[in-house]
RNA sequence: UGCCUGAUAGUGUAACUGGCAACACGUCUGAUUCUGGAUCAGAAGAGUUCAGGUUCGACCCCUGAUCGGGCAACCA
């Protein structure tokens, strides 16, 4: 059935529905995503992701995969799978092979050669502080370099030889020739290649020059066809300068892109940047672009995150030009929202306090059906041994509660789920006033599922003790435990770690059932929250990663 | 002091292109519940950065201010 809701339109909805309804690009439309091999995709291009596959997909256009590989000494192929591996996760497939800049450094070499024919461009033998001086202020026009007005057959000469590796490291340029004294700083005779020797993931050392982003990415937009060139603000002031660069090559008959720009997407309480992230990696706060604290792709995904969830929420956060700051809750409202419809529920203690049942017949137990999943009538049941021996959350159990607390405590009755009603007759302490068991009665009659019994306040989870499994399971809270942790002039971002981020129990109860459970496996611990298996969890050591708690209006009360 | 760009409930995004501001998250009630979850019902919360102008009528158009973001890598 088709969902008739006048949905409105993004404002680059907006350009492609005008472009469409005018005939331009021949009806086509036609995206990329374009990461650079440099490190690992977070949440931020998980939105850019969405936001051009799903273009694509919507517009019955298609979207390329390409890598920006253009810098060979921070680009490396690590990279270039995990970026594979985490597109094709979220639920997006590419138009043929994936692309890469370097496919195209030929024909770039090319139209730099026509445009030094042209005189349109010039090599500057310049240090890079010099050209950097030179080029002035945003208040200050720059001023020309003394290598501006060189014959076209010196450029052409020097600029095969860079070519060709006769010059070290920095030591030369090609800049186009364009405005020094540009409002506009990008305009100021950028870069379009320099010298580096230095080997590339795809195409080894067969270059020594390498083209600047401003003059490869349009450049390669256009050889794909591309109609609409998606990118973020930052770029905003790089659009005159992608323009010019097209101007140069731009055919009448053939499709010419247009740079397309948002805002990049930011969250609360997370840090976005590449570089930023990378510094958590090299100084080992945290274990890897994986950690499940990491806003990375690869991160949420062991976190426990499904593509589902990221996908809807990239929806749900819409595309705007505005800067933002998205509150995490969000995101973590998504997952719960997809993984309350299909995590099956399982029962797992994480901190265990024994609860002895007195008056169940010793030494016998009984199987009990257990519905796997209440939002999902087709999940169906499971069979869960209970006896007179179980665990408990310690925290279920109060001393001396307050009134409003609908848990355990002495002389209380409260539902075993899936069990029956019992009641506190006593509790046991050790030397150090803590509580070490917990001595209740059950009431036979009040078996789940039969006839009507009387009502409790509150139902607690629980495993039999002997028959539980153990498990290590890994509580993840925010990284930082400041909103905007690069935000600060004078502060590092590090300055704002959250010591809590990461909490590890090594004594949890969980039910028989999560032996078998299988790395990216996702539950829902039975009142506590959605938990996923780890990558290193094993049957002889099981480790599950909390994802996000369950929502609970307990503790702010409580509070 | 230059150029580019943005401004709508706490947060994000809308408003059929001029017809007295909606949706989601969050918050707060209440119902329901063998998860203090979910679900259901409801409420509070902005008069659209400000000041002028055009108009019968402005979030939308014009003018001017204010505030925010970006731009001076041989990074992308």
């Amino acid at each position: 059935m088709e969902n008739i809701e006048p949905k409105s339109l993004n404002f680059i909805e907006q350009i492609i529905e005008k472009d469409l309804s005018e005939g331009k690009n021949g009806g086509v439309v036609y995206t990329r995503f374009p990461p650079e091999p440099n490190g690992y995709l977070h949440i931020g291009h998980a939105k850019s992701i969405c936001l051009n596959f799903g273009l694509g997909a919507k517009y019955h256009g298609r979207t390329n995969l390409r890598f920006d590989d253009t810098n060979p000494t921070k680009e490396e192929d690590e990279y270039v799978q995990s970026i594979m591996e985490d597109v094709r996760w979220l639920g997006f497939q590419w138009e043929g092979e994936p692309r890469y800049a370097s496919d195209y450094f030929e024909q770039l070499y090319l139209w730099a050669e026509e445009m030094i024919q042209r005189g349109l461009a010039y090599v500057d033998d310049q240090t890079s502080e010099e050209i950097s001086a030179q080029r002035g202020t945003p208040q200050k026009p720059g001023i020309f370099s003394p290598f501006r007005n060189r014959s076209v057959e010196e450029n052409l000469d020097l600029f095969r030889r860079m070519k060709a590796g006769e010059f070290p490291d920095g030591s030369r340029v090609l800049r186009a020739k364009l405005d020094m004294a540009s409002p506009n700083m990008q305009m100021r005779d950028p870069v379009m290649y320099r010298i580096l020797h230095s080997s590339h993931h795809r195409t080894g050392n067969k270059w020594s020059i390498y083209p600047m982003y401003d003059y490869a990415h349009g450049q390669s937009d256009y050889l794909e066809g591309i109609t609409h060139s998606i990118c973020t603000l930052e770029f905003e002031n790089h659009k005159p300068l992608y323009n010019w660069f097209l101007d140069q090559i731009a055919d009448v008959n053939h499709v010419r892109p247009q740079q397309i720009e948002f805002a990049r997407l930011n969250l609360s309480y997370t840090i976005m940047s590449k570089r930023k992230l990378l510094e958590l990696v090299e100084k080992k706060i945290v274990s890897g672009w994986d950690d499940p604290r990491m806003p990375t792709i690869s991160g949420l995904r062991r976190r426990g995150y499904t593509p589902e969830s990221i996908r809807s929420f990239a929806d749900r956060i819409g595309v705007a030009k505005r800067d933002n700051i998205i509150d995490v809750g969000l995101l973590e409202f998504s997952v719960r929202d997809h993984l309350n419809k299909v995590a099956p529920r399982v029962f797992a203690v994480l901190d265990p306090v024994k609860l002895t049942i007195t008056n169940y017949p010793s030494g016998s137990s009984e199987w009990l059906e257990i519905e796997n999943n209440p939002e999902d009538p087709q999940s169906g049941s499971r069979k869960l041994e209970f006896g007179p021996n179980l665990f408990i959350e310690r925290d279920d159990f109060m001393e001396n509660p307050p009134n409003k607390f609908f848990r355990l405590g002495p002389g209380r009755e409260v539902r075993l789920k899936g069990a029956y009603i019992i009641k506190c007759e006593d509790f046991i302490k050790d030397e150090n006033g803590v509580v070490v068991e917990i001595l209740c009665t059950y009431d036979p009659t009040t078996k789940s599922g039969e006839g009507q019994s009387r009502k409790v306040k509150g139902t607690l989870h629980w495993v039999n003790a002997d028959k539980a499994v153990d498990a290590e399971v890994r509580l993840y809270d925010r990284l930082f435990n400041d909103e905007d942790p690069a935000g600060h002039k004078d502060l590092d971002f590090l300055d704002f770690l959250n010591p809590d981020s990461l909490q590890i129990l090594n004594n949890c109860k969980l039910e028989p059932t999560l032996q078998n459970a299988n790395p990216e496996d996702k539950f829902q611990f039975q009142r506590l929250g959605y938990f996923s298996v780890d990558k290193n969890s094993s049957q002889d050591h099981l480790i599950f990663n909390r994802t996000v708690p369950l929502k609970d209006s307990w503790v702010k009360q409580s509070k």
